[in-house]
DNA sequence: GCGGAATGTCCACTGAGTGGACAGGGAGGG
DNA sequence: CCCTCCCTGTCCACTCAGTGGACATTCCGC
């Protein structure tokens, strides 16, 4: 019961297209440098995305920019129904009104991840954030919101959880206990610039269904032109309405 | 100045990727005839989709699905503002309303292009169409309405260009002009089965701003289920209010 | 229990893929 | 004007990654 030995050139392939993808435009040198692929061979692959359609070279610039047709590599995949039926346009809706992005996302082990995003339709797409991107639980505000809304005893235990693997892992963990507190007593998960995004500020709300959390929905900010009460007084009230329409469409069964 | 050789591996790699979002979950039978790839290398392809987490193998069926980080390879690509600003929420609601999926296509060379298709939504998924598929435009609903709304030389061109490679294109051209008359009387495309889609009908009309015709919107039915004056008669008042909503924020300068 | 079809694995062969090296070009600066 | 630095694009000889025909195994329906 072996399995099958990869196909190197299509790991690498993807590698090189999802780079492309978080760049959203790029030349081979650059996604030579972020995926650690020889210039050489991203040469060939962009080549090969070229010839099959899936990106163009722009003419002004020389970039390469993905093409519609990278959509058929992934309009197969069915997100769970709320979060298109439901989460998704009232998130829409939310963006068009504050013009600042949103993100839900999902637990997945110890990480949340991005299941729905309007950066597509945001008037200023700030930090490239795609559906699919893990972001830690301690580090943004929706991981906070997410674990303020957990029983403390679940809470305790996932936080141990992502802590677990880091060099003082004790020291981390009671620093998130104590940032969670602060959540859980505010209301809402807070984040302005630090190491992981210095440039956005966000604040974010849990969603809840049936006594479960299901995830978490924030709006994020760039933090040069907002500031962090700035930012809450704007945004925090039109994002509990959004989670609020979110929820009682759960409840009526539309999920 | 040649162009580097491109890679066979990572082409015939999208190509299964491709195929599998097309069927939603298949088995590497299924991908192999659906590529002509031979079996075992559609495997060692999906060997290395599942190490990189592109896709699962659903453990009730063995089928290969797509998962959440397939939407990394796609989500890079930036629509033009108007449809995903503008358009796509209009058509979400429209199919909230209607309960069918509706698809937004534009012109590319001699076919219409899937731009925007609610069928992620829409609570029955027919044809399982994608972003980025050719459709083309004398067979299908949009197609006419997108013929009937242009200038009659316009339409004579684009109808000649569309049929010049078939066999009896000069027939084929002289039905094509009825069917376009047809629905230039009517004020909208129309579709109840036929060769292309036995099982689905349609209704369509034209996308205008400043004078052009930008694309056409669709909204599609099983045919076992609506017939075609049914269809008509429940989804073309729908459908012409979501257009006129469509271009009136064109017009207000939105996209 | 017997054909028929699908699944999964093996392995010898080879040309597809690789990547170090280099040529060409443009920007900066001394 | 020359020299340096860095980026772009291409070349090509080597080799191992990828291939696919073949087979063993399982799962059907009859």
């Amino acid at each position: 019961m072996r399995q099958p030995k990869p196909v190197r050139g299509f790991a690498r392939g993807l590698a090189a297209l999802e780079a492309l993808n978080r760049r959203g435009a790029a030349t081979a040198l650059e996604l030579a440098r972020d995926t650690g692929i020889p210039r050489p061979t991203i040469y060939r692959l962009l080549q090969t995305l070229l010839e099959e359609g899936y990106v163009a070279r722009s003419p002004s610039d020389d970039r390469f920019k993905p093409r519609l047709k990278v959509r058929g590599l992934s309009d197969g995949f069915e997100d769970e129904q709320w979060i298109s039926a439901v989460a998704a346009p009232a998130m829409q809706a939310l963006t068009r009104r504050l013009h600042w992005p949103c993100d839900l996302m999902t637990l997945e082990g110890t990480h949340l991840v991005i299941r729905e995003t309007t950066h597509r339709i945001a008037p200023y797409s700030i930090d490239r954030n795609m559906a699919g991107r893990e972001i830690p639980l301690l580090e943004s505000s929706a991981g906070l919101a997410y674990l303020a809304a957990l029983p403390e005893d679940e809470a305790r235990e996932l936080i141990g959880l992502a802590t677990a693997g880091l060099a003082d892992g004790a020291r981390a963990a009671l620093a998130a206990g104590r940032a969670v507190a602060v959540a859980r007593r505010r209301g809402h998960g807070l984040r302005q610039g630090g190491a992981r995004w210095p440039h956005t500020g966000s604040v974010a709300l849990p969603i809840r269904h049936q006594g479960r959390v299901l995830g978490g929905l924030s709006v994020i900010w760039m933090a040069r032109v907002v500031g962090q009460e700035d930012g809450v007084a704007r945004c925090l009230e039109p994002l509990t309405q959004t989670v609020r329409e979110i929820e009682e469409r759960l409840a009526r069964g539309e999920g």
